[in-house]
DNA sequence: CGTATTTGACCTGCGC
DNA sequence: GCGCAGGTCAAATACG
């Protein structure tokens, strides 16, 4: 657990960053820096600033976790209005990690509104909660739900659903238009966190999986990448991207290669093409992962 | 028996 | 207003 935020992202990732993967002598800490280079890149592409408070608000989460286990006591500071995309358990700000490793970066406009039923129904109900005496389809009107940042990569990988130190509950599989492929949605087990990811496959290239997280943990994940059984880019990705885009999107869309039904409308796409020229292999977890795919320079 | 997954139904948002 | 597609719920089922 405390491991896993040893240090300082931010300062691995300013001072000392390595994009030498595989001659590293530790693939995760490389890992780190690898992302962390490339995310710094990135806002500063955009101008926006980091902040290096997410391992505070980690703990400050993981300790009411540790305290206290009511769902709805970590439920309520959830969404805000004012939350600009802010976390679902803590309005940390923190440096994300673009995990440009693997694909290019999508970033979703922190402020879409949309519904915010799923806020509402998890604050009385949960996934695994008892049922209210209200019925859920009443308790969906008159709610908006505030879409939470979203963080979409692009992973080469025979499985679908990545490691990522997390550990995630299914709640839903839905096909996808315009795409052999279903979609599935996972929400994160732990009960004060409300980040989920969705999994895809890529409508043209099957190889390719599509993970998009919404939102932002609010505690460490339950395991580290160290014993091979986690996929690091997709492990920090989970962790640390979804809160990049608390900051003001700049409205601009570059470049992308993610189908945009996985986005909705609004987005904004990181130009991979000005990130610094990753390493085109990756470490990977049991071989599992294939090549990362690696911005700007897929299908070459 | 507790937890995770599956899957059909339902709701919301959005485009036309 | 209608229809479609995305997203979620929750009961049923599977699994360890």
């Amino acid at each position: 657990m405390e491991d896993q935020e040893g240090g300082d992202p931010l300062n691995e990732f300013t001072n000392g960053s390595s994009w030498a993967l595989a001659g590293g002598t530790d693939p995760v800490s490389d890992t780190v820096n690898y992302f962390f280079d490339r995310e710094s890149a990135i806002l500063s592409e955009f101008d926006w600033n980091l902040q290096p408070n997410h391992t505070e608000e980690i703990e400050r989460c993981d300790e009411l976790d540790r305290t206290d286990t009511r769902p709805d006591l970590a439920r309520t500071f959830s969404v805000s209005e004012s939350s600009a995309g802010a976390a679902a358990c803590g309005s940390g700000s923190v440096a994300s990690s673009i995990p440009g490793g693997s694909a290019d970066v999508l970033i979703s406009n922190p402020l879409i509104p949309s519904s915010s039923r799923e806020d509402t129904l998890e604050k009385s109900t949960g996934s695994g909660g008892k049922p209210s005496e209200i019925p859920s389809k009443v308790r969906y009107k008159g709610q908006k739900r505030i879409r939470q940042p979203r963080f979409a990569f692009m992973t080469k990988s025979e499985v679908d659903h990545l490691e990522d130190g997390y550990r995630w509950r299914k709640y839903g599989q839905k096909a996808v238009k315009n795409s052999p492929f279903p979609r599935s949605y996972y929400r994160c087990t732990n009960s004060k966190c409300t980040v989920k990811k969705m999994v895809e496959r890529s409508s043209e290239d099957s190889t390719i999986v599509i993970t998009t997280y919404e939102g932002q943990h609010c505690h460490h994940r339950v395991g580290f990448p160290r014993g091979g059984f986690i996929n690091h880019e997709a492990a920090f990705a989970g962790q640390l991207a979804p809160s990049a885009f608390q900051f003001h999107s700049p409205g601009i869309q570059l470049h992308t290669q993610i189908p945009p039904s996985i986005t909705q409308s609004k987005q904004v796409v990181v130009d991979s093409r000005k990130l610094p020229e990753p390493s085109p292999q990756f470490p990977t977890d049991e071989g599992l992962l294939g090549d990362i795919v690696p911005p700007g320079i897929r299908n070459r």
